[in-house]
DNA sequence: TCGTGGACTGCAATCGAGTGCAGCCTGACG
DNA sequence: CGTCAGGCTGCACTCGATTGCAGTCCACGA
């Protein structure tokens, strides 16, 4: 709230000596042509030295647009997100677009209650990254022509736009990485079984595992509750606890591994000598761990700046099809894994 | 952007049987005691079958308020920054805010522009978590009677509020903490000195050090030229370099301690045995390092948290004056810091 | 019986910008 | 010299909600 208060664009066009509707028309690049072309110079002259800005409430009321989107996210202390939102604001902002983030916490009732209030703030499309498997609200949501865009998951029955990168080939790699290596008994800890990037990933090991001819026993393949260091760790002292044996193990996610090497701490088990493992994400600092994390590397920023660019997109051609974009990943090899024992 | 136009206040005055200006003050809770309790009911009820939802922007063309508060960081994918804006999401939703975050990558001209950006959407406040030291333009905001708070950081010639965590305290804990421990040559790897936080740090690691009597010697503090691991590990290198003498180290913050396990890695320089090393601001996952770092724990949430409720306080009432507050910090000791080698 | 006050409610203007329509003026053409 | 087209500009209304002001109606007291 500045002392002095900001020109209007009634202030512009009497002080350049013509009517609020010319100087309308010749401060907008769609409508300078309407007005003679030293009146248009004037007046943006004018605009300039009064330091004039169009107030985007006002014509947001006109226009019904409010040049903001909104960006759900389960939780932005989540080192997998801000990549993503930098990317998807690099994108917005030179459109004139802002972002607006909601935290859900991953749950529905939250999430429910904060995508309301971005409609309530009149955004113009959703960036969604939380769709878990089932997903009632989205599909409301795009039964009602609200614009969105999916990162990272897809939902069932929501043929709206999305930007996914690509899990199977990332898994493919990971287990592929390993048997190059020489192991044969390789360990999934799948992530949650009710959000698309968790079977996608287990789907993908299972066939990885089976194309290129190594062991495949059931008991190798976990899945954890959530995408979470305690949940990896529960599921790895569960598959120690049972026997099975491994000599590898690719995680669901980072985060999962990360439960992983807590296990092998608490109980003497070297990295890579013992048992290799791989993560999915490739996290900031994840190099930085002792032995460094093996994993899928995910082009996050890139994938913000598609999502971003897909929403504009769709609201600058209202009626274009949605389309969904696949982005490659690639394995980034660190200290984690390595031939096996023997 | 819905397929059914979402009601607007005249169709729910239309449906109650009143005018619009009875429906606005019967919904609005401030002036409901001017309508009849059972209009207000009926209007209320009526409302709410048709899911009426005011339209902020139209709202705020009458109001001049937006609702909306900017927030401008250096870079969301700094760590340090996610639990800082979720702490102030968490206190401004309630409120009936949002935050707009813009990313300024430290550079001026870039900070310049994006807040212009945010005073052209009309924010009623703003949060910094960016202020250098020298900052003419916080001081031209501040005259002009914008309303902010600062985080983290403070800049001399604006007496704005701020919340900051009281660096000085936590410079001693790790000082204290290695003295405890029998070091008597500690090196301080000082953040940028056109930082805030680096000088206060700096100052503070000189006190410390003169005030337990320990080896005061002007070689063993270095600054880096950014908060970052290269900077760290470039300003380590030149150390060792010189040949200066020291048993451990107290880092600027974790980035740069984790330059300096690079460089330990670089060197085969065991740690804690060799060098300890003490961090500062506990980013996550810094536990998850080999050895785990030990580090000021710096409450980020509660920054946030802090920031957003004094933020409001100021623009429910404009003449309270700013005020600073000073959060404690603890020390969490973890495996990179020993007693000195012999 | 009339006046007065209080409790409600409606009218109309307003916030700042955008836009359909009408009117002005000029120049060109018949 | 009259007419018409076209180029510009201004008028006035609109977006949706808020709010000062002016009623209206009823009840109560004088």
């Amino acid at each position: 709230m500045p002392a002095v208060q900001t020109p209007t664009l009634r202030d512009v066009a009497e002080a350049a000596g013509v009517h609020a509707a010319t100087a309308s028309r010749a401060l907008n690049p769609a409508t300078r042509g309407l007005v003679n072309a030293d009146t248009a110079r004037r007046v943006i002259k004018v605009a300039e030295t009064l330091g004039y800005r169009p107030n985007p409430i006002a014509r947001g009321l006109k226009t019904s647009r409010s040049g903001t989107v909104g960006l759900v996210i389960p939780d932005l202390t989540n080192p997998l997100f801000p990549p993503i939102v930098r990317g998807i604001e690099d994108v917005l902002e030179p459109a004139g677009y802002s972002g607006l983030i909601v935290n859900t916490d991953n749950d529905p009732g939250r999430e429910r209650a904060q995508i309301e209030l971005l409609r309530g703030r009149q955004v113009e499309g959703l960036i969604v990254a939380t769709a878990r498997v089932e997903h009632p609200l989205l599909q409301q949501l795009h039964r009602e022509g609200v614009k969105m865009v999916m990162v990272n998951r897809r939902a069932d029955g929501v043929d709206a736009s999305s930007v996914t990168a690509d899990d199977a080939e990332g898994v493919a790699l990971a287990v592929q990485h390993l048997a190059d290596l020489g192991h044969r008994r390789i360990a999934h800890l799948a992530g949650p079984q009710v959000t698309s990037t968790g079977v996608v990933r287990a789907k993908a090991f299972r066939a990885s595992v089976r194309e290129l001819g190594l062991d495949e026993d059931p008991a190798l393949v976990r899945s954890c509750d959530f995408w979470s260091e305690e949940e990896g760790a529960k599921a790895l002292r569960r598959l120690l606890d049972d026997g099975v044996e491994f000599t590898a193990i690719v995680a669901g996610n980072d985060l999962i591994a990360l439960g992983c090497y807590d296990v092998f701490a608490e109980l003497g088990i070297t990295c890579p000598d013992d048992v290799s493992v791989v993560g999915f994400n490739d996290m900031p600092f994840i190099d930085k761990l002792r032995p460094p994390l093996t994993t899928v590397a995910v082009p996050h920023h890139q994938v913000g700046v598609e999502a971003a660019r897909m929403l504009l997109e769709g609201l600058e051609e209202p009626d274009r099809p949605p389309r969904s974009v696949l982005l490659p990943l690639t394995l980034t090899v660190r200290g984690s894994t390595a031939p096996p024992r023997g």
